[in-house]
DNA sequence: AATGAATGAGTTTTCATTCAT
DNA sequence: TATGAATGAAAACTCATTCAT
């Protein structure tokens, strides 16, 4: 059978391989490092036999880098269409520093997206190649964030005379920002929760009408 | 002897230490993940025998975190100094985009930076204890662009209403953006060059006077 | 799959345990310190891979352990065994001195025995806690030697005013410096040889009826 | 200068190998296996360098063969006295008894000698070397009890047809088992105190005149 | 397709010993 | 003589991967 893509539609992805995808994202989100994942520990948590995973992947890096690269695309589809929910950009900026500062599996999706990008490692160097691909252009935060703000400008919310690239720039820096400021106090020393109505400002201020 | 913690002031680290720490950061430069790095490589490129690694350190993993420590502060120092010797608010930004745009150990460090805030692995969380430290803080980024933002204030340059850890936000927000744009043209689909002006504009329209 | 315990029945230890036990039991004969026992020659010797060892026992002192503890209970049950099938007393204690004057595995199964009783080092402490378990019982030398001198009084061969206990320590005990006298002429410079007679009308004469 | 044998006499051993010596068997009575023992360990303890210990021994394991000889020595020697102070038989084994009963530093020295007649380790073979030679002679166990039986039997306390040889053996096995039992209740499941009056009556019995 | 016992290459770590000072 | 920084050989242990069932 062919081996796994991590790029799979929902529906498509056969239940053993889901267990093992899920057993790799809770072990993520416990804080247990990326390279630190066992074969055995996996297929234990996903109730399947050891053999088992090598079936569906060649190798555990690749496991794991499916497993990210799944959870990635499930985590941005699920921020897009929260986004496309609310009525106005006031509202998804709020809600989007709403998920950046609660504990959970949102922001920790964010984060590992975050340390896709910044790190080299082996491991992140083939989740950026999945990201990188066709199937993943719907999910990347370029895009999910380029559609909410093209349909501000529509909507007359915000201003039309600065490159949507530029507007994707400004949401996505100020958000990290301050999620990485919220998770580090003792690094940046700022007073995190204090500047919220400053960062919310600041985008609007810079992208409003 | 005392173990060495990766916060010892430059002329106080012993030159076996110091090639340690240099063959650590170079390993990493060249795209080695931290957690692939052997104690053996270290040694030998090093020049030192393996069993002197463990004179200064009690395991590998503290190894690497000293290195990268004392890389951050090098760094931070080095762009502190580089900051405060240009006159104006306007070039030291441009200074910072530069920094940013090339490919040398400045922006290694910067990603390294990040890293280590969104990275939950024990690794990062040993340079991140580190890091917080009392010894660390006129290196932390904060406190860099901290300074450089208050000179800027008094100098009549830069706004003076707003809070300086919100004008440090948004220096740091933009910059670290930029840096991740410009590193993953795939993930994130935008023309990072041409979003330059874009970027100092942006910085320069919030902050200045 | 569970680790190994050395108690279990002789029949339900896996073939490949009870090759890496028969390793480590012909190295202790051939006189290799038990702490220099490495896992690469047990295993080799028992023609396995070195990371089966580990399927088996959790670290090597747990190996060594659990070899010896299976060691002195095969060896003392043979004992009991042989013991049982002598008609008398006096038989049963010539016995004895003749398994202790002979070089073979079961004086060295007496001698480990004695080591493990006056070692403090951890694997004797191991060894210790295997023994004392309450699946050992009844091959502890006390009770050996208890069941069989009980069985003397039934007879009217032995006294019946004296405490079993006190018998266990007298045959004991003659055995025990019987056999450290042969093993260690130097240092004891006794003719052991000579002595043997005395020994065995020392054991009669206390102990006979 | 020439390396140290264990052998000095007390006055002759120089302050840093008696410094050494204690180190070593203060570990011992903590428990420690002699194996585990490191030189760096006992020239710290001992207040010297680490190359000194190497100046007055060629190996770790000559060390701690000299030490052990060397308080068998010390032993050996304060018991012999010990037993010449008691004006009777009686009270000398009442003594033996006591001491065997005690938990300190003689109780300990009789474990290791009996511990080095049953071990073929390494390192006992090393002491057993030591203790086999002529300088010894004086403090081996045989010839201490020997002294004592045979002012004993020419005080006419003790029957004078039995070789002193047995009578040896006799006081020796009865000491050393009680010993044992005492110290392994869990092991040979006797109750060790009850058994003193049978132990003192087993002895006195066999040699009393 | 599914399993899990078996494997051994690869890595960290220890520590006796050396030797320049 | 005394020292202790430096060394590297040696050993325990891990865990991804295979493959017979």
């Amino acid at each position: 059978m062919g081996k796994m893509t991590g790029l799979e539609e929902t529906g498509n992805v056969p239940p053993k391989v889901l267990a093992m995808y899920d057993a790799v994202i809770a072990m993520l989100a416990e804080g247990v490092d990326a390279v630190n994942i066992r074969v055995s520990t996996i297929t234990e948590r996903a109730g399947i036999g050891k053999g088992t995973a090598y079936e569906y992947f060649d190798t555990k890096d690749k496991i794991v880098a499916c497993a990210i690269a799944y959870h990635l695309r499930r985590i941005f589809a699920w921020l897009g269409g929260q986004l496309e929910s609310r009525k106005n950009f006031g509202e998804q900026v709020n809600f989007l520093l709403d998920v950046v500062e609660e504990k959970e599996h949102c922001k920790e999706g964010f984060l590992r997206f975050v340390q896709m990008m910044v790190s080299n490692s082996e491991l992140n160097r083939m989740v950026r190649e999945k990201v990188g691909r066709e199937e993943f252009a719907p999910y990347l935060p370029a895009n999910v964030f380029g559609k909410v703000l093209r349909q501000g400008v529509e909507r007359g919310e915000l201003r039309g005379d600065l490159p949507v690239e530029y507007m994707i720039h400004c949401v996505f820096s100020h958000v990290l920002s301050y999620m990485m400021e919220i998770a580090n106090r003792d690094c940046f020393r700022l007073d995190a929760g204090a500047m919220r109505p400053f960062v919310y400002q600041g985008i609007m201020g810079e992208l409003g009408a």
